[in-house]
DNA sequence: CTGACTGCAAATAGTTTGCATGACG
DNA sequence: CGTCATGCAAACTATTTGCAGTCAG
């Protein structure tokens, strides 16, 4: 991990914010997972070393996160509020499975030419972009080809 | 419009669906807008020419329309409950302005290359892709400018 | 100490479901 | 006519807000 408890604590007090257990505790959840969580999901994850942690805390820090540029959304795939771990820095963009979730993450991305044709062409002021592919890891794959061996007969 | 009226009841009733006054009425919201729409927005819309539309048929048109691919969803930028119509059949991306919601479309995209590669570095089976670009209109680029040349002082 | 943070309960917003009536084909 | 669609009310889910007690710095 690119930011350590320490850094993102002194990040935080920077800003007049407080570097509570709570938040650690978030951001903890966050940073161990190499998913992208729901806020319903956090919380459940928390609760387990922090059994009396409400899930409005758990809002109210992502929103904070968030505004520090300290995670960032995943929009791919019915939920539109998952949250990961940003990488200092980056611009970045999400490989996303559909079937467990993981979330990849690459940097490459050679839009600047589509971006300036597309830019002259429409005369947009292009500010930036979401690009996220979706699919299936590799994990996810084995698996499926398994299942998909045994039951040939119950395909739905 | 590339999808007639027409052309729309009859896919409507391919499918076993029929093709109501308050289906039609969405359909014309959709259509009629440039921007992206909510749910609530296409209520609104809808409403003036259909006073005793519920909003539940809104959104169950909205489900209907979306399975048969006729309207797609776009993402960027807040909401993440917003359509369009779709041109039939085209693979496309959307250009969204983040001050006036117009979205364009557009075809090209070159991810073909990235995909394959992104595939073999991580082993994904990628199925499709989002991306979305987020900027300023020409139009509202232009009015940004002379609200800033008048409003040099009041700067928020 | 003091201001920011927390958890609770309640308020909102957005979306879905059950059901009786009404309209399409 | 039968089936699917509609609109209403109510149920749910997700998110936000108000408030009094608590804690970091």
């Amino acid at each position: 991990m690119d930011f350590t408890q320490r850094k993102i604590g002194s990040i935080l007090r920077k800003r007049g914010y407080k570097f509570t257990s709570q938040r650690r505790a978030v951001l903890n959840a966050i940073a161990q997972s190499r998913e992208h969580l729901t806020p319903a999901a956090i919380y459940e994850k928390v609760r387990r070393e922090h059994p009396s942690i409400g899930l409005v805390t758990i809002y109210r820090t992502l929103e904070i996160l968030e505004e520090l540029g300290l995670i960032c959304e995943v929009h791919v795939g019915g939920s539109c509020r998952s949250y990961s771990m940003r990488r200092p820095s980056e611009h970045h963009h999400h490989m996303v499975c559909s079937d467990c979730g993981a979330v990849i993450d690459f940097v490459d991305c050679d839009l600047d030419e589509l971006e300036q044709k597309l830019s002259q062409e429409t005369g947009f002021e292009i500010d930036g972009h979401l690009l996220e592919f979706l699919g299936r890891c590799q994990n996810c794959k084995k698996l499926a080809r398994v299942a998909g061996d045994r039951g040939k007969n119950e395909s739905a």
